[in-house]
DNA sequence: AGTGCCATCGTTAGCGTTCACAGCCAGGTC
DNA sequence: GACCTGGCTGTGAACGCTAACGATGGCACT
């Protein structure tokens, strides 16, 4: 045997030509057989196949993709990744991405700005990614999106749908809606609320939907509290509703807190601690009730009742909506634009009352 | 003005071609331009990058491949990427990454398998990655990896230090063992253990540090009890503990439970709730301690003494570790191949006696 | 004036693949 | 036997870029 890589020095990854020498063909050949074409002898095949399995051979991607026009990538920006809620949906993204012969690359943002956004954004198409699926939910990241005029297309998660930007997005209004009837139904007076930080547009949909089961069923419309997702965010704003419980409408603070809705599961466990050591029993005297379900929520003190939002189908969603437009190419059907999945209410003990 | 892109139908991409000759250069020089050549006359250079904008040019990264042999690709497998820790890591590591100039493509694993692990790295290598970190803190993984001898480099993440496979860790076994001395110094007999799922590099060496803590103080060392990471298997371990601290040493089932270390926070919150749950108070009557400190920890009912690892520095130091393997290129340092990242003990309530 | 150097720029040749096209040979039809 | 058809295979030309080298012209130094 002549083949002494070794000794070359610099071992050369086996190109398509050697794979062609040694089967005896010619490299239009090996190709066929690399991308199943049915016109090719099956002894043939099975040859070129030899040879690769020989050689060790494995395609280029980087010269199939400029003669393709194709890199099969795609790009995702993400915000805050390491929060559930955000992780699960770039797994079954990822997931749902491979699954049509994709490859995910994602780039994450410490903390939203439009700049920052811009240069993810930057970064990605530097690599050739093919379309991008954006998982920002802040109001101002979608309206700075519809001002880039990208070259490829980009698929929202979370980012309303307010603008024409293709999006998918769980039913955040609806969410806040069943919560709150929950509460309402149990017997409560109203229902306060720790909402996510402003600009956020899951925090402004819950929003809308506790307001709107409050409003449809006559109850009082607190002032919602404010918080960051954080769970000592909720513990602040746990100690506020404490002094508030505690005052009761004396003061005329508003009314009664006998139950809070709180925009996710993490500021609730703060929330339920501030209340707690405020001596307020959970939920005997204060019903509280989170949103995402996270997998610690059932085995919270008491288990948190919560929203169950499907992360992975949104995951999987994005990544069809983002093929779809990619494989359409010239046809645009420009109609499945927008998907919605519906949450669901999980019921546990912080809102039964013992 | 001949230019009318939309009237061809298809509007190309503009290529490097056609900005030299807007620039009234050669693309060569456009090249150099872009690549910061200092061989270029402001002035022209001035014109070139004015093309530049007015077409809207972007490299093509495809060709720029595969005529320098790089994608500044980097792959990354990982496992349970929804819980906090992965996350975390990936997280800095992707941040690490893109200031070095490179891109990460993820890969998640629904499960372990060997299998699933080779199909994974085989979809990035198809890719054209120029080396991978993999984030599979599994016994059978890195010994699978091993096997492999893949054409670039691996570094792993918690893939212990046994085999020759660069990688970076937290010191799990000083952890433990600072748990455990933590308890015993408050008082305790010994120290229970919930550990991780069996082949767990994370759960094993978590496990040897308590054992060795427990040894050296000459306390009895009784049998660990086995979760998997999630927050019912501590449920259900605390069940049994429980029962065990109701029975006491009556039956001979080891020694008295006042004291717990949980290997992870989320299976110490299913410990917590069973405790409580079978009327035993912590900390009063048993202290629990956990490990990772999660971001709810400190929100727990009690707040959780748990452990804290440095993931943001544990996916840096990866990224470093491939990165000057792929740039040292024929220079073999092959000393920088391990990394310890220290933890860090974080007591809080649930171990302290009131 | 001749020489050399250096900054600046252009020309050419690949990188490894796919696409379009053209050949070839067997088998069927008239 | 001429012709066509269709399965199978090879040849050449892109794809858009960088690397290597060559050409040019100005400047300083002999």
């Amino acid at each position: 045997m002549s083949q002494t890589p070794e000794s070359t020095g610099v071992r050369r990854a086996p190109t398509m030509a050697d794979v062609a020498q040694r089967a005896g063909v010619s490299h239009q050949t090996v190709s066929r057989v690399l991308s199943h074409h049915p016109n090719v002898r099956d002894s043939t095949r099975a040859e070129v196949l030899r040879a690769i399995e020989e050689l060790g051979y494995r395609r280029n991607s980087s010269a199939r993709a400029l003669v393709t026009r194709r890199t099969l990538t795609l790009g995702v920006v993400a915000c805050n990744p390491t929060l559930f809620g955000p992780a699960s949906t770039l797994f079954g993204l990822e997931e749902a991405a491979r699954d049509e012969g994709y490859l995910v690359s994602a780039v994450t943002l410490r903390q939203f700005t439009p700049k920052a956004l811009e240069e993810a954004i930057d970064h990605l198409s530097e690599w050739g990614v093919e379309g991008i699926v954006v998982i920002v939910p802040h109001r101002a990241a979608v309206a700075a999106l519809a001002e880039l005029r990208l070259p490829f297309p980009v698929v929202t998660v979370e980012g309303g749908h307010s603008l024409p930007i293709p999006g998918v997005s769980v039913d955040q209004e609806l969410g806040g809606r069943l919560v709150t009837e929950h509460l309402l139904a149990a017997g409560h007076r109203t229902v306060w609320h720790v909402a996510g930080p402003g600009g956020w547009l899951e925090a402004e949909a819950r929003i809308a939907g506790w307001q709107a089961a409050l409003r449809e069923a006559g109850a009082e419309v607190p002032e919602p509290l404010v918080g960051d997702w954080t769970p000592l965010s909720g513990y602040r704003a746990g100690q506020e509703l404490a002094g508030r419980a505690a005052a009761g409408r004396v003061r005329g603070r508003g009314p009664e807190v006998t139950a809070v809705f709180v925009a996710n599961d993490q500021m609730a466990l703060g929330v339920t601690r501030a209340l707690r050591e405020a001596g307020l029993s959970v939920p005997a005297q204060v019903a509280v009730a989170g949103f995402d379900d996270i997998p610690e929520a059932e085995f919270f003190a008491p288990p948190l009742t919560t929203v169950r939002q499907d992360f992975a189908a949104v995951g999987q969603a994005s990544i069809r909506l983002l093929v779809s437009r990619l494989e359409a190419a010239t046809v645009q059907t420009g109609d499945d634009e927008r998907v919605v999945i519906e949450p669901r209410l999980i019921v546990r003990a912080s809102t039964i009352r013992p």
